[in-house]
DNA sequence: TCCTTCTGAGAAAACCTTTTCCCAAATTGC
DNA sequence: GCAATTTGGGAAAAGGTTTTCTCAGAAGGA
């Protein structure tokens, strides 16, 4: 009399062996049947898939997982419990994996070592098949031992143990990218303002920058170090167009390279404020692509993007590998860069 | 000779077997000594357990899991992949449940039906206990059907199904919250300058400003509608301080309240360039209190804070309850925001 | 007709832990 | 000294699935 056709509401899972008894048949063949394996009429199969699918069935993993070894679950380790950084790198891990039928553990370690070991000791007792590690900071380890774990690990944008597998993003490469943009821009007088000292990060694209500089024969202005903040941007500005610039000659710069989107911010804000035109004037580029932020600043912000979520995609799909049993050698792989360009340096140089 | 003290590098995990035969008893009894349970004598329990400490034992959770119809995992929903509402409320949850031993597994469902229907069939499987649903509005619903999936769902600052359990933040009272604070610092003609009108709390805020108005005997300015952008915001303050104010007399505002910290930080940079100063001529006020906003804008803002960790520890909490079998009253729960004051809106009430 | 080969399907072990009986030995009570 | 109880510990089932073996019957060959 009722709906028996319509998939059953499941208030208490129905196992194999309910769907065995309901076809006729052993748990042994109704596994068979719905795997594909064995042999078996291809009438009885079917019947055997019809009952399953009346009554809804669908395995249980931890039964599967029990057996097979291999529990179709990873961890994701993170310190980064607001950031923008990690969260896209977690998105494109997350992508890479759903696919594939694997969900992802997130445990947020914050820096405590305490929270850190908990949340390992967690995922290994839930049988994760491998671990990614993720955090604010490239140049920063997490508060966790991860070596010798009996399960493949791989690092995504933080600090790799030695002998690891990980991945960061090519800051020296993202630093040329935008330089080089200003060169071929007709741009000849390159600043670049960045954060402090106490981040590699900073020190890499100083470098990087120098080299383009260099490079090319243009005269290099000592990179302004300071903070990540729009302040700081403010206040660079005004050493940079202010004082007369040490042995550099005392011109003032036609561009500036900042280390991220606020430092960008503050700038673009501070030259509008004393006069100078953006991009006419001064060119500038920001760094980390912070949508919201490059797209609020008049006018909005060239940045370059360190592709994170493609980062954390490339991450999930070695891990994967490495628990399919591939090898794969250890080292830090860079992951290109790429230029958002919008209208705070000028004309695209194909103009 | 070796350091056999030292806990084992658990290259494949060791059992309860191994422990069982390695303390020579069986495992019925190796796992009773481990767990406090049965009795023996004192000297055996202890036997077992150093056995086990020394092997570093752990047990296997699936298997526990799979005895116990309890996997001490719960799945998190989101359609936020970069929000920064959500990732709060997440990491709230994730508090609340990782001193229960419970883990979360992320899943983001973007705004795909399919993908989300993939994601909850996935943690049905792996046996979650329970559900929590989040998103990055409150006022719409995730892409899935989360009735009557036989595990307790509780949803957190996204749009439940009718007869479920909710936690959302209380808007109204948050802007109460906003409006009130310039009542008693003597602000009399307080503007509302918000969201656009397809947004829920856009309206909900918009009433309680009404209400403080009228209840208090202030002049009601109607609130000004647009977009969440810091352009709005400038465009804003033109409308509000160069227009004839329709009906509400035409002097200017000396407070406005904002409906996130963009639009905020416009108003400010706005009033500023138009030489107006704040907090002396006109105060402001925030909502969202997103931190890397409201400490950049000069002076810092004050903001209205939606407590939305603290949110998201509720929800986890209420989860656990649930799946312990207790009772919990259907409906929405809204907890309170609060006012962080910074220096945008004049000295503390009590100052 | 008898032996071999194939076919379809079931029994049972395995994954690992917990828990409920159950039993032999030791202890107590009288 | 004998029955009743306590003590210490083990055997086995359960949880749900997969996989390997095994086996009865049918089909084919001689």
């Amino acid at each position: 009399m009722s709906s028996d056709a319509s998939p059953a509401p499941a208030k208490t899972p129905v196992t194999l062996r309910e769907v065995a008894s309901l076809a006729g048949v052993s748990v042994a063949t109704a596994s068979k049947a719905l795997n594909g394996q064995g042999r078996m009429t291809a009438e009885t199969r079917e019947r055997i898939r019809e009952t399953a699918r009346r009554l809804g069935f669908r395995p249980n993993s931890l039964a599967q997982s029990l057996l097979r070894r291999r529990s179709f679950t990873v961890g994701l380790l993170t310190n980064d419990t607001y950031g923008r950084f990690s969260l896209p790198v977690m998105s494109g891990i997350s992508d890479a994996l759903v696919d594939k039928g694997v969900s992802v553990f997130l445990c947020n370690v914050e820096d405590d070592q305490r929270l850190g070991q908990l949340h390992v000791d967690a995922m290994l007792d839930k049988r994760v098949d491998g671990i990614i590690a993720t955090g604010k900071r490239i140049d920063r380890h997490l508060p966790v031992d991860l070596s010798n774990l009996g399960v493949p690990v791989i690092y995504a944008f933080t600090q790799p143990d030695p002998g690891a597998i990980a991945f960061v993003s090519d800051d020296a490469g993202g630093a040329r990218l935008a330089v080089e943009h200003f060169w071929r821009l007709g741009r000849r007088r390159i600043a670049h303002v960045t954060g402090p000292a106490s981040f590699a990060v900073v020190h890499t694209r100083a470098q990087a920058y120098r080299d383009v500089l260099t490079e090319n024969g243009l005269p290099i202005m000592e990179p302004l170090l300071g903070s990540w903040s729009e302040a700081w941007g403010h206040e660079a500005v005004k050493k940079l167009f202010d004082g007369k610039l040490s042995k550099s000659g005392g011109e003032k710069p036609d561009a500036v390279f900042c280390g991220n989107d606020q430092i960008a911010r503050g700038v673009i804000d501070a030259l509008r404020e004393r006069g100078l035109g953006v991009p006419d004037d001064v060119g500038v580029i920001g760094f980390d692509n912070w949508q919201i932020v490059a797209e609020a600043t008049r006018p909005p912000l060239t940045s370059v993007d360190m592709n994170l979520a493609a980062l954390g995609r490339e991450a999930g799909l070695t891990l994967l590998s490495l628990v399919g049993g591939e090898p794969a050698a250890p080292g830090i792989r860079k992951l290109p860069c790429r230029l958002v360009v919008r209208q705070s340096c000028g004309r695209p140089p194909d103009g």
